[in-house]
DNA sequence: ACTTATAGTTAAGTAAAACTTAACTATGGA
DNA sequence: TCCATAGTTAAGTTTTACTTAACTATAAGT
């Protein structure tokens, strides 16, 4: 291998061999003309040839000058291409996740720590919301969303199943519990088909009439209500169990008749495709995922969910 | 475009990355690890971007790092192309020829100035020699010869026609010269197959029989101990019009019944192909072949010729 | 023909970078 | 526990890069 010359004198050649005018390089990277003449003349120095012959008020390329220069061109070419990589991230230090309010308040929170401590040059920044943002001019990173994965022009990263489970607040409930007793609770309901469809699994279930069901409380699209409600020992809820396992183990819910209903939405973190080439989106995904399998249980594994 | 970062530091990421040791990287650039240490964190301020997870007795490159190298490595490969295509040759100030030694004292040291004074870093040497010497091991950048063109491995660049004239010095032929008084001057001869013919066919074409002219002096290939035999005024040689024009043309030797003959042979610049590559003999073939010019003739273009 | 303007070179001094030395941190292994 | 190893950092030195300013040479304008 032969040895390098110096660096900056190719970049000063490649300019002057673009330009043909080592006054026109010096503005360009610049600096005097006195520069250029010089880092040139180490250059040629070096190499033992003459890259440039001098004319009056021009410069040309010599042969050997032409020789060099198609190379020396794919050379910065290349190290603009590795910079060109680095640039898919433009705030590498602060990540940006919209996610669901629930899973925010009930999960992604309390589990967070996890994730930072690993991360300290990271700053994280949540924005709760349950709509699917613009990720354009918003400089969001990430979302992390419940659903089909299914949005338009967004790339969509599978991270955990669901399951929901009828729970109430332990003191409504005994341990002999019996279905016949289920319309005493009151219902805390959201609207939404897929919550909606675990009802009425249940009710198909224990063939129950879910008209006449007693409705405690009604939400559009805050499961952060009904979960807190439910907290409050308002009535029974149909939840997701990632958001109450915890209640669920320190006995601050427990579950109805042990009514399960296996989702069938996921979590799926979801961007535009080319922000998963972000090395912290890729650090993050990994982490989330690992740290999902907290609330993954065997019977998620359904052929139906995914 | 990006500003790019220091070059430097680019090339110490890059050892750095392979050996993934800054110690091993520091041994390879003949520097100490502190300096490894501090380009590489250079290069991550410049880029804010952490390249390499420090362990405690080794490093490993981050994402980013990863990303960052192929292109990196791409980058100085082309540079390393670039010298590589400088190398075809090792010695660009000197200039070393092997002509044939006719050719070499009668034209082209009488003519190599107006070469050497336009390529002044350049110092030429010439071996003057019959034989077609060996490339390898002998530092020879190219050959001039008189010949057909065709040497094995070699490649040939054609570069002039020639004729032979029938020359004698003008002290032995009058203005109104007879072919009958051919038979009154010696021949001064060369074996040479080209030649042969030359006079072969000054026979046919005065229905002469070579036999019976006197020889005056015979040589195998020397065609310079002919010429200087006719300068001499020693009889009457067949010789090259580019060897003689510039003779001719001071009256220090005169045609003979004005013959002339074709040559087969033709001159040609020969060398390794990769040889014609070289700055300095793109200069000198580009030069030499508008030199020739001076004895090239138009019945020398021949078809027969080339 | 003379002057002016332009492009590049060179020398000398200054500013900036690269590098070394040496002291320090952290950790795996004898 | 102590040593050996790999890397970091600060301080000082060396080297390189850059600017300024004076100089050369020539094309263009008057």
């Amino acid at each position: 291998m032969h040895k390098l010359p110096p660096l900056n004198s190719l970049r000063y050649f490649m300019v002057a061999a673009q330009t043909l005018s080592f006054k026109q390089a010096a503005e360009e990277l610049y600096v005097t003309q006195a520069a250029i003449s010089q880092h040139i003349k180490t250059l040629e120095q070096f190499l033992d040839r003459k890259l440039f012959v001098r004319g009056t008020r021009n410069v040309q390329l010599t042969y050997e000058g032409r020789l060099l220069l198609p190379d020396i061109e794919k050379g910065f070419k290349s190290f603009y291409q590795a910079l060109d990589k680095l640039s898919l991230d433009e705030n590498p230090h602060s990540l940006n996740i919209t996610v669901t309010e629930s899973f925010s308040s009930r999960w992604l929170v309390p589990n967070l720590h996890s994730f930072t401590s690993t991360h300290p040059d990271l700053s994280v920044r949540l924005q709760p919301t349950n709509l699917l943002c613009q990720f354009k001019d918003n400089d969001l990173d990430v979302a992390i969303r419940f659903g089909k994965g299914l949005y338009p022009d967004l790339e969509s990263h599978f991270i955990a199943h669901d399951k929901y489970c009828l729970v109430a607040h332990p003191s409504l409930v005994t341990d002999d519990w019996q279905a016949s007793q289920v319309p005493l609770l009151p219902m805390l309901e959201e609207n939404s088909a897929d919550m909606l469809q675990a009802w009425q699994a249940f009710f198909d279930r224990y063939q129950l009439d879910g008209k006449v069901l007693k409705r405690a409380l009604q939400t559009d699209d805050s499961t952060l209500t009904i979960l807190e409600a439910a907290l409050a020992g308002q009535g029974m809820a149909m939840l997701r169990y990632s958001l109450i396992y915890q209640q669920l183990a320190k006995n601050q819910l427990v579950k109805v008749l042990d009514f399960e209903h296996v989702c069938d939405f996921n979590y799926y973190l979801v961007a535009p495709e080319h922000h998963f080439k972000r090395a912290k989106i890729i650090e993050f995904e990994r982490w989330l995922k690992q740290a999902c399998q907290a609330f993954q249980t065997e019977d998620m594994l359904n052929p139906v969910q995914n």
